[in-house]
DNA sequence: ATGAAAGCGCTAACAC
DNA sequence: GTGTTAGCGCTTTCAT
């Protein structure tokens, strides 16, 4: 029952292990083709399949890679996983995937670990916005694709960043609502401890800018130290606490934007526990554009994410610097957000 | 820049390679303490980590386990995955990805390489009927448990399912609504291809039978061919196309049973699409409780698998067998299902 | 155009 | 209690 080894083939074939070697990682060209063809039938008739354990201990490549996201639980992060797996599938690779459960310890950890499994490619999609405790790894050759996390000034000089236009796509949002006639806007986010929670924020000011409104007077919700506690999965009821907040003010605003779509379908949640009606009373804008967002009731305006295209340019900006892991100038490539209307937004009531 | 070895590590410490490798194995009980320390400070000094490639190659072992799921990007496999991961992270495993987006050539291809890998056990949620096409496999000693899909006739007799009990589940949920009233019921499916979307139906129909009414004369939808061509990703796209059927109908039903949440979710967009209220007009009910059961707009009746206990099932029941790899008995372990009862259901019209 | 030989890093008998 | 030794299956010079 043990396994069949290059060995066995070469001997059914009637060659040296050497040869099928030779012709399993394509140095066939000069190879005669009854060899060749001795070999295949070899291969086929004992079902022959390389060890990859003894290939990478040889070889020191893996056709593994990482993939480090804060959880596949959220629907957001779970697409994502299926088109990188999807992408590394057609060239023959494999994903590893890693939760972090946005716990900054766990991430790097993990990071040891896939290095450890010779793992040299890794898409981290981190809401640190250091890269510090990764950074030991990376000299060593460790491969990094950060995923929707632009470069900052700190990070590695040959880090890879894949990201949408955070900025653009929420000043897209803030200006659709502005442009329907909204005054009194409120953005519902937790901390802004990560770099594209900053970015989006900031296209939020913006688009209230050109509006001619003073970001100073827009609500922020939730307020105090709450919106630190809430992690990635918790999403949808950091929205929904906000929310709360946000109605029983004396004044609640006619819009809101929220830093994700779950957070925003929180949002939804808990205005209408409010009492409030969404799309009518009040109108509320997401990001992302998740399965659901087109699923809810109201439908769900959104700033889109082109994630297929990211999702492949994250897995082949990793691949090319894994087939040639010379030291590789680094470079950030910010995808173009799309705004959706749908129903959730209107002009004020 | 090359990696440290067991070899440095032992020559940092003044002891031989297998010293170390019994340390590191924990056959250190009659180590003298001192050559204990003095490993382990060399250990942390050249910041070793054992490489897995080389214990694979050797023992035949990974701590590595496959996890194929139709589709990570719905959000009921993606929760499933995540709770995988977490249990098997908790033991030191890593979890291989992968979606078969119910093909069953991909689902067959991905544990044939799953194997060549060195995995020698995979959690499998398959829809299919058979699992002849991993036969083989298991034959070789393939641990696998199947999720989500109870035991079948042919299947191989060693095999761990894991499951909800599907019928009960949804007999719950019909009886909920014959419960409240209803008596004309429509059950929204694809084709009953799989074995749990079997069950699922005989439930229904059990529900049915019990509340006295004729399952000859329940409605189902989608009718047609059209229902053998969504897959798992676009169960809400069948859901949404099922309720305009329905909603078209001369007598439509007042409540709808739906094969999961994603459906259920479809089914209500459909049915606003239709001008009809969920939970007014039309009571419905799903089958998971995914996290956005409880989002959405009215809040959705459903049955809840307790996913995480069943997760942390299937990863213990794959470890003990890959602990202890001889013949072991198959089993079925079925969980109870809960009926979690929202908004979206009331009494009829 | 093919083969012989060495060794990747680790573990597990078996010595001592 | 610790060291010696012999591979696990594969790739890759270097010969031929």
């Amino acid at each position: 029952m043990g396994e069949v080894t290059i060995q066995q083939v070469a001997t059914e074939a009637g060659v040296s292990p050497s040869t099928v070697s030779n012709l399993l990682n394509g140095r066939n060209h000069r190879m005669l083709p009854e060899t060749r063809q001795r070999i295949e039938t070899a291969i086929d008739k004992l079902g022959y399949r390389p060890n990859r354990a003894a290939r990478q201990l040889r070889t020191g490549r893996t056709s593994t890679i990482g993939l480090v996201v804060p959880s596949v639980g959220n629907p957001f992060w779970g697409a994502l996983a299926r088109h990188i797996e999807s992408a590394a599938l057609a060239e023959g690779y494999h994903v590893l995937l890693c939760n972090s459960e946005r716990d900054p310890r766990r991430e790097r950890d993990y990071i040891d670990e896939l290095w450890a499994d010779g793992v040299h490619g890794v898409v981290l999609c981190s809401s640190l916005p250091s890269l510090e405790h990764v950074m030991p790894l990376v000299e060593r050759g460790l491969q990094l694709v950060a995923f929707d996390r632009t470069s900052q000034a700190g990070d590695p000089a040959s880090l890879v960043s894949i990201s949408v236009d955070n900025a653009v796509g929420s000043q897209l949002a803030t200006q659709h609502l502005t442009d329907l006639g909204h005054r009194r806007l409120a953005y519902v986010s937790g901390a802004l401890a990560s770099v594209n929670r900053k970015e989006r924020y900031r296209g939020f000011v913006a688009g209230l800018e050109q509006a001619g409104l003073d970001p100073a007077e827009a609500l922020r919700a939730p307020t105090g130290s709450g919106a630190d506690d809430f992690g990635d999965v918790e999403a949808s009821e950091l929205g929904r606490a906000a929310a709360a907040e946000l109605v029983a003010l004396d004044e609640p605003p006619t819009a809101i934007v929220a830093i994700n779509d779950m957070c925003a379908l929180g949002v939804c949640r808990g205005l209408r526990d409010g009492g409030l009606e969404v799309g009518k009373d009040v109108s509320v804008v997401g990001f992302d554009d998740i399965v659901l967002a087109d699923l809810y009731a109201p439908t769900l305006t959104t700033v889109r994410q082109p994630m297929r295209e990211m999702a492949a340019a994250a897995f082949s900006q990793l691949r090319s610097r894994l087939d040639d892991p010379g030291p590789s100038q680094g470079q950030s490539l910010l995808f173009r957000p799309e705004l959706i209307v749908r129903e959730s937004t209107a002009p004020p009531p």
